[in-house]
DNA sequence: CGGAATACGGATACCCGTATTCCGGTGCCGTATT
């Protein structure tokens, strides 16, 4: 059986009521159908549901979407049930015993065809047991930059995704995200295992959005500047900050003024957040003042400004945050109120260290057994928070030092001592620190760069934009134009090696230096005089 | 890492400057308590 493209224009129109869907939508369709992995970077509002939702419709098992946020799988799973598509059902912890055998039941008889869940439920042998049993024909991966983001040390269930495809049968795999930089992309698909997958990634650009950053020594002038642009901007918009406390600061400080505000953190209580949210939604409130907590899953169109108090922790973040403004396609203003004192917070807030303790204690259990045990012994024998056990896993697997087998169950590999292993599982975890790390440097190169900010940010995203853009803050004073682009004997996208630092890809070239991702430190930006001079490069490495 | 809050010593001022301590983001899950 083959379904064409006209197929799938059909039966969204029929069955969900979608008449109009992107180039970019139908193609990864047609790789999901045609039994393909894909991993699909859309920005957010175009679609990305759609590319499970309809080839669910024709395959033959059932199709498990794996998702961060169990309010966001709530959103979906009611979503499919106002359409003609089948039933979808939730398995999470927060639902009611009664609840979640329903869901059982329903996908046991076919009656369900989508499934959500968050990883955590994944970790959980049974669980992954009993989806396999039900022929599983397609695992989604929504959000799926949080599996490179998060599951380094946050949420490490995300990294063991790729061995539950494994013990699913291997079903196709979609992944999908808005926002991947080329790293973040690799990482996703080396640690979900797709294979022979295919890429479909739509432009990353938001002309409509002007980009601008204003600089501040002086932590006061800054505040009073982030409230004073607040008040005399119309419109609805997000104000970021990096602190719960600073939530809080701001929203008095903008209440006070007369602005219709509210705060948002992960420490306030659920329903305090919901409100806060239905609020902005339903436009009684005009701005929200925020962590990184708010966000994911918010699809206001006539935002106008998102203002950022404090840097964010990458590009990464900032895009994804930023993109929230102008969904409508009405021009939207981003502005980064940037104080380098400010990124020592980031840097703090990503400097984690390993989890040494709880490796040498894993290792020491796994090394008292002769063969493979289960995840649930090692549970019992070692005394560490669940994901604080799962991270040290995930990084003596990544160093070899454990290895799992086809059921799940773990061993230590006998080559290296005990020893050898944390060492190597501490210095894997350095590696990765360094690569977080170094992004928060490319933030700062961001917001003093006096080249276009445009050009810049979708540089980091792997694009190109050819003359600067006419809509940012660089642009607009000038300073954009007066660069002559930077040349250099090394092209964009190729791998070079560096003495020190050793193999690396080259990311953008500026008038003046350019940026290498090395697989081991991370961000390097070089001077091109320096590299030319001493010849720092070599070619193909 | 560094800013803010607290503590303390020196000094004899309704308290100032320096030292020390603490804090800082994102969400699952499962268990204990109302």
């Amino acid at each position: 059986m083959t379904t064409s493209g006209e197929d799938l224009r059909r039966l969204a129109a029929d069955t969900f009521g979608w008449s109009r869907l992107r180039a970019e939508q139908i193609e990864a369709m047609e790789h999901v159908v045609a039994g393909r992995d894909v991993l699909v970077v859309l920005p957010t509002g175009a679609g990305k549901s759609a590319i499970y939702q309809v080839p669910a419709l024709v395959l033959d098992g059932p199709t498990v979407v794996v998702s961060p946020l169990i309010a966001l799988q709530h959103d979906q799973v009611e979503s499919i049930g106002d359409s003609r598509a089948p039933e979808a059902v939730a398995v999470n912890s927060a639902q009611p015993d009664g609840e979640r055998q329903a869901a059982w039941q329903a996908l046991r008889r076919g009656a369900a065809q989508y499934v959500f869940l968050s990883p955590e439920q994944l970790a959980d042998e049974g669980r992954v047991a009993r989806l396999a049993g039900l022929g599983v024909s397609l695992l989604v991966v929504d959000e799926a930059h949080c599996v490179s983001s998060w599951g380094h040390d946050f949420r490490p269930d995300y990294l063991r995704l790729g061995s539950v495809v494994e013990r699913l049968g291997r079903p196709t795999v979609l992944a999908l995200t808005a926002t991947a930089a080329p790293p973040v992309r690799r990482d996703i698909v080396a640690r979900l295992g797709l294979r022979e997958h295919r890429e479909v990634v739509a432009s990353f650009d938001r002309p409509e959005l002007h980009l601008a950053v204003e600089r501040f020594s002086d932590d006061a002038a800054k505040r009073a500047a982030v409230v004073g642009r607040v008040r005399e901007r119309d419109g609805c918009g997000l104000v970021y900050v990096a602190s719960r406390k600073d939530t809080e600061y701001y929203a008095a400080e903008l209440g006070a003024a007369g602005v219709r505000v509210a705060g948002y953190h992960a420490g306030m209580k659920a329903a305090d957040r919901e409100r806060a949210h239905q609020a902005f939604l339903d436009g009684d409130v005009d701005v929200v003042v925020a962590t990184s907590a708010f966000g994911m899953g918010i699809d206001k169109p006539d935002v106008r400004f998102v203002l950022h108090a404090s840097v964010p922790d990458s590009l990464d973040s900032y895009y994804q945050q930023i993109g929230r403004a102008g969904r409508d396609g009405d021009p939207a203003a981003a502005v980064l109120f940037y104080r380098p004192e400010d990124l020592h917070l980031q840097r703090f807030l990503t400097s984690g260290k390993a989890p040494e303790d709880t490796l040498g204690a894993v290792v020491g259990s796994l090394h008292e057994h002769d063969g493979p045990v289960p995840r649930a012994t090692l549970a019992r024998e070692v005394d560490a928070p669940p994901a604080r056990r799962t991270r040290a896993v995930n990084l003596l697997e990544e160093v070899g030092a454990v290895v799992e087998d086809e059921r799940g169950r773990l061993a230590v590999n006998r080559d290296v001592t005990a020893a050898e292993a944390v060492e190597q599982a501490v210095e894997a975890e350095q590696a990765h620190r360094r690569l977080v790390r170094s992004r928060v440097a490319m933030l700062r190169a961001y917001a003093e760069t006096t080249g276009c900010r445009r050009q810049h940010l979708l540089g980091y995203f792997g694009e190109q934009l050819s003359e600067p853009c006419g809509n940012c803050d660089t642009c607009d004073s000038g300073t954009a134009a007066r660069r002559v682009p930077g040349t250099s004997a090394f092209a964009l996208d190729s791998r070079v090696g560096h003495p020190l630092w050793g193999t690396g890809v080259v990311m953008s070239i500026e008038e003046d230096r350019m940026t290498v991702l090395f697989d081991a430190v991370g961000y390097k930006t070089l001077s091109l005089r320096a590299v030319q001079e001493n010849n720092l490069l070599s070619k193909g490495a």
